[in-house]
DNA sequence: TTATTCTTGAACGATACCGTTCACTATAAT
DNA sequence: ATTATAGTGAACGGTATCGTTCAAGAATAA
């Protein structure tokens, strides 16, 4: 029933979503619905929370980082990516994006589950590359939000917002290893100067 | 008329906003809106267009590069990341993201107007400094994109949101300068590997 | 069997908004 | 003065959706 819910918000969002077509979808009555959720808000913050932790999990599964520095940030790249660019976490980014300003604590708990837990997360394994010598870093938060913005460029924006279609594996390669590459330039092991 | 359109748009989304509102907020009579435009989709499409060529005149401003290419790109990227921040491109963000799945001509035309054409003047800055020597680049619309994507990092997203405050000038200049050192470091004069 | 719970279809009142119509007014040009 | 143009307020029909109610059916437990 929240399957139900869910993919229909995907689909068109939370005014384009009628408690009678999520009975329908559901293949229940809408007395039913309504006996789970007092309200559409209520069903659609059920949904979002679900899908917010549904997120979390998929986040927690990125590869760990090892000493081949390199490939371990390729690894990372190409996995957060490739995570991103899942038809379910796009479809809730767009939703965030559209009914983020309605629902702040929704908002909040998608931010703290997602793109910030990712940065957090990012910037921990860089300061242990850094601590173990493969790494020469600057300011740890800085260089975590760089490196995560480069691997996702444009990109994400691109096909999220519906403007271009999933790349190709080699084109997603191509501009991940170049972000790493970019990366180590300035923060590599041998960098000259790790602009401070 | 269309400005008062254009406040309600921005404030509440398209569906936020009723034909009578916008009449009452221009001080007209609805029937009078309904004379200049058929539907309110006409005139929702008549707000998006001019604010994208309100965006498309603001990037036509961005400073030009010169040879000193540090601070030459810190000043173009100040330069964008503050356009960027500014009121009414925040708003046009935040309503292309909503309705431009139900607009996908509005849509093409703002990523035609304003992430594209940024894109594409930055690349072709960036390929007159290689020619003059001042930078070694490896592909010339990758670089443009991660430079861009650095310049902005996490900060333009959030802020657009609204889970996150206007930066600080020294905020943003840490940022954007932190983020042009990066790149020269990849793609600097004397850089010694350029990534290919 | 009986009682309880959950579900169902259908209908309802209330509200909101769209886009239109109509009869009327004001302003300005010819 | 007459005509044209543009605007005005008020009301209308139509449609859509919300959240609720009601009488009745099915399944489950005692």
């Amino acid at each position: 029933m929240m399957d139900a819910a869910a993919c229909l918000f995907f689909r068109h969002g939370l005014e384009g979503v009628t408690m009678e077509a999520v009975a329908r979808e559901a293949g229940v009555s809408k007395v039913t619905v309504y006996g789970h959720f007092a309200t559409k808000e209520a069903l659609f913050g059920s949904v979002i929370r679900r899908e917010t932790e549904n997120i979390r999990r998929g986040l927690a599964k990125l590869p760990d980082t090892h000493e081949g520095v390199r490939q371990s940030l390729i690894e990372v790249g190409m996995s957060l990516v490739h995570f991103l660019l899942e038809p379910h976490v796009l479809a809730v980014e767009r939703l965030m994006n559209t009914q983020g300003e309605q629902h702040p604590e929704l908002l909040q708990a998608f931010f703290e589950a997602g793109p910030w837990a990712t940065k957090q997360w990012l910037q921990e394994k860089l300061e242990g590359l850094a601590q173990t010598g493969h790494l020469t870093l600057g300011v740890s938060t800085l260089a975590a939000n760089q490196l995560c913005s480069m691997w996702q460029g444009m990109l994400v924006t691109e096909v999220r917002m519906g403007v271009r279609h999933l790349p190709s594996d080699e084109e997603l390669y191509h501009q991940v290893s170049s972000a790493v590459d970019v990366f180590l330039a300035a923060y590599g092991k041998a960098s000259r100067d790790n602009n401070g």
